[in-house]
DNA sequence: TAATTTTACTTAATGGATTAAGTTGCGGAC
DNA sequence: GTCCGCAACTTAATCCATTAAGTAAAATTA
C-alpha cells in the first residue's frame, strides 16, 4: 500500500505537505500541489480510513440499528425501502453505512452492546429503526452523546422522523365511515409505544367524533407485522355476535394474516367484510381486490432521516432538534365496500 | 475516551501489558490480568477499531456491493433476504457489514471506485450480489487480492454461490409439460450472463428433449425484475396467432408485469393462460391464484456465502475455491392449469 | 551453588494521517 | 539597508493498539 510517506519521498517534500496538498489546504503552492497530486495518482495512492479516523475521530460512517432477529428488519419491505433511501442520501454526502449489532467481541469482556459497538467503530451518527425502543441497550445508546435519529419513535431531546399516525388512522376511519361503515374494528399491538398510543387514541377519538361506538371486543390485540397473530385476532372478530363490517389492520402484513382468516371462514372481501391495511407495501397492490391502505411516504422518511442526521453530525450547534412528522395518503384499493 | 494508556497508568503497568492481558496472550500472570480486566471494566474502557485496523490490517468488516440505483437492491425481496441471512452469519462470527458505494470522496481525486473504497475501509472480504458483473469497476474489484464471494455469477478462480438455473428451468418446463402444456414461452433478458445462458439453454434443451418446438417468437426479451418490460413482452406473446398456453417468467416481479398484461387483455389465469415465475418471493403466495414458481433457497445461499467468505478470510490457504450451486424447489401454486 | 530456563513483564518501533507551531526565504514598505 | 509580513513549507506531536525484541527476577535443573 502506498502511503503519504511514499509520495513525500517521491516528491521530495514532507508528509505534512502531502496531506495538505491532497486535502486542499491553502498553504501549498499550486505547482507543488500539482506535482503531489500527479504522484499520488500515478503511484496509486489510496487513503487509509483507519489512520484518518484515529487522528480525527470522524469516520464518515453511520451506524444503523435494525433488528433482524425473526427476519423483521431487512426483509420487511417498509424498512428495506426506508434504508434504501437513507443509504442513498448518505452515499451522496460521503457517508458509509454499517449495521450495528451485538456480534463483535470486545476481547475478554464478552460481546459489545450497541453503544460500545458504535464507539468502537467511531460512528459519526446512528439511525435506529424497527426496534424495541424499550430495550435497555437502545436506551443507553439514545442517552449517549452520539448524534442520533430514530424512526417512528421519539426519545426526549433527540431527533426523530415518523409518520403521522394520528392523521393516518383518522383518515382511514373517516374513509370507512364515508363508505357507510359504522361497525369498525381496529387490531393493534399492546406494546407501550407512542405509535400504538397515537393510533388507538386516534381511532377512538375519530369514532367518537362520528358518534360511533367501539366495544372493547372491536380492539383485539396482535403483535405488529405477524400474520399469525392477526389471523387469530381476525377469527375472534368474525366469531362475534355483532361482527364488524370493516376491520382496520395496523400494517399490511397483518392484513395478509387477516385475509387468510377471512378466506378460511368462507367470506369474500369486500362483499362480506371490508378490510384496510397500513403502510402501503407492494404486495397489497397485487392482491385481488387490491388492499386499501394508508401509504406511508417511506422514501421521504428515509431521506429526511438521513438529511437530519447528517446535519446533526456536521452542524451540531446550529441544527435544531426536531420531531419530524410526515403525513401519508390513502391508497384506495378495492377492499372496502360501499354499504 | 479511556484508552489502554489510562488503564496502564491506573494499574502501574505498561500499555503492552494491558494489550496482552485483554487480548488473552499467555505471558501475563493471572493476578495482573485480573487487575487489568477489572480496571478496564470499571473505567469503561472501549477498544478502538481504527487503531486496531491501522496496526493489524484486519477490520472485521465485510463490504457488501449491492446495486441500489433504481431501487433494485435492498428493496428486492430476494436480495434483502439473502443479505439478512448473510448478515446473520457474519454477525455471529464477529464481522460487521458495510455497504460499498461510490459516494466516498478521496480528497482531490474525485470519488472512490469500488476497489478503492474497499481498500480505504480495509474490508477483510467482499460480497458482490445483484450487480452488473460486466461493470469495469466490479471486474477490477474481482481481480484484486481481496477475498470475495459473488452471488449468481462466477468470476474465474473466485468463490461464488448461486442457484442451479439449469435444473430450475428444467424442473419448471417438465412440470408444465406434465400438466399438458406443449406451447410454452420463456421471457428472458438478453444480457450476456451465465444466468441467462444457463436458463435459455436449459429451456431449449428441455423442450427439445420433450420433442416440443420453440419458435423464436416464444423467447421474447425483457429486462429482469422490471414489470414494465415483461408486461410488453407478454402483450407480444398474447398477440401471436399461435399463442402459447403457458408463459415462464424469469422472476416473480416479471410475472407481476405479465399478470397485469393478461388481466388487461381480459384473460384469466390459469383458465385462459398459465404462468410460472422464478424466485419464490412472498407476494406470489398471496396472489389469486397463487403463483407457481421455483422457490430459491435464498436463506441457504446467504448463509453459505457468508460461511465461505469468512473461511476464505480466516484460512486463505486451506480454503478451496468453489462454485457452490444450490438447487431450488418448485412451489406449486395455482397459476398453471392442467390441460 | 552456578547455570539454565521460564515467567512476567517493559521498551520501542510501527501503522498512516492530521495539525499546531515553528522556520525559511522573498518581496515590499519606509 | 533594515524590518515586516506573508507564502510555503517542515517539524514534531498525536491518535491507540500491537508485537518483536529485550530484560530482570524467579524457578528449575544439574
Amino acid at each position: 500500500m502506498v502511503s503519504m510517506k511514499d509520495i513525500a519521498r517521491e516528491c521530495g517534500v514532507s508528509v505534512a505537505a502531502v496531506s495538505k496538498a491532497l486535502s486542499g489546504q491553502p498553504d501549498i503552492s499550486e505547482a507543488t500541489r500539482e506535482k503531489i497530486k500527479q504522484a499520488a495518482s500515478s503511484m496509486g495512492y489510496q487513503p487509509n480510513s483507519a489512520a484518518k479516523v484515529l487522528r480525527t475521530h470522524r469516520s464518515n460512517n453511520i451506524g444503523v440499528l435494525f433488528v433482524d432477529e425473526a427476519h423483521n428488519g431487512l426483509t420487511n419491505e417498509f424498512f428495506a425501502l426506508l434504508l434504501d433511501r437513507f443509504k442513498h442520501v448518505a452515499d451522496s454526502k460521503g457517508y458509509d453505512i454499517t449495521f450495528i449489532n451485538r456480534g463483535i467481541s470486545s476481547g475478554s469482556m464478552g460481546n459489545m452492546n450497541y453503544l460500545a459497538h458504535a464507539r468502537y467503530r467511531a460512528f459519526d451518527g446512528v439511525l435506529i429503526a424497527c426496534m424495541d425502543f424499550h430495550n435497555p441497550e437502545v436506551i443507553e445508546l439514545a442517552q449517549s452523546n452520539i448524534p442520533l435519529v430514530t424512526i417512528d419513535y421519539s426519545f426526549e431531546n433527540r431527533m426523530s422522523v415518523g409518520s403521522d399516525n394520528v392523521s393516518g388512522i383518522r383518515d382511514l376511519v373517516l374513509y370507512c365511515a364515508k363508505m357507510g361503515h359504522k361497525k369498525i374494528a381496529y387490531i393493534h399491538d399492546d406494546n407501550d409505544s407512542a405509535v400504538t398510543r397515537d393510533r388507538v387514541g386516534s381511532f377512538k377519538d375519530t369514532m367518537e367524533s362520528l358518534g360511533l361506538s367501539v366495544p372493547e371486543s372491536y380492539l383485539p390485540v396482535a403483535e405488529y407485522r405477524k400474520t399469525e397473530g392477526s389471523r387469530k385476532a381476525t377469527e375472534k372478530l368474525l366469531a362475534l355476535d355483532d361482527r364488524p363490517t370493516c376491520i382496520l389492520y395496523p400494517d399490511d402484513f397483518s392484513a395478509l394474516g387477516g385475509i387468510a382468516a377471512i378466506k378460511e371462514a368462507g367470506l369474500e372481501i369486500p362483499k362480506d367484510i371490508s378490510i384496510v391495511g397500513y403502510d402501503g407495501i407492494r404486495v397489497g397492490r397485487h392482491l385481488t381486490p387490491s388492499l386499501t391502505t394508508l401509504r406511508q411516504p417511506t422514501e421521504l422518511i428515509g431521506e429526511t432521516a438521513a438529511q437530519k442526521l447528517i446535519s446533526l453530525i456536521e452542524n451540531p450547534v446550529e441544527t435544531r432538534i426536531e420531531k419530524v412528522i410526515v403525513k401519508g395518503r390513502i391508497y384506495e384499493g378495492g377492499s372496502v365496500a360501499r354499504i
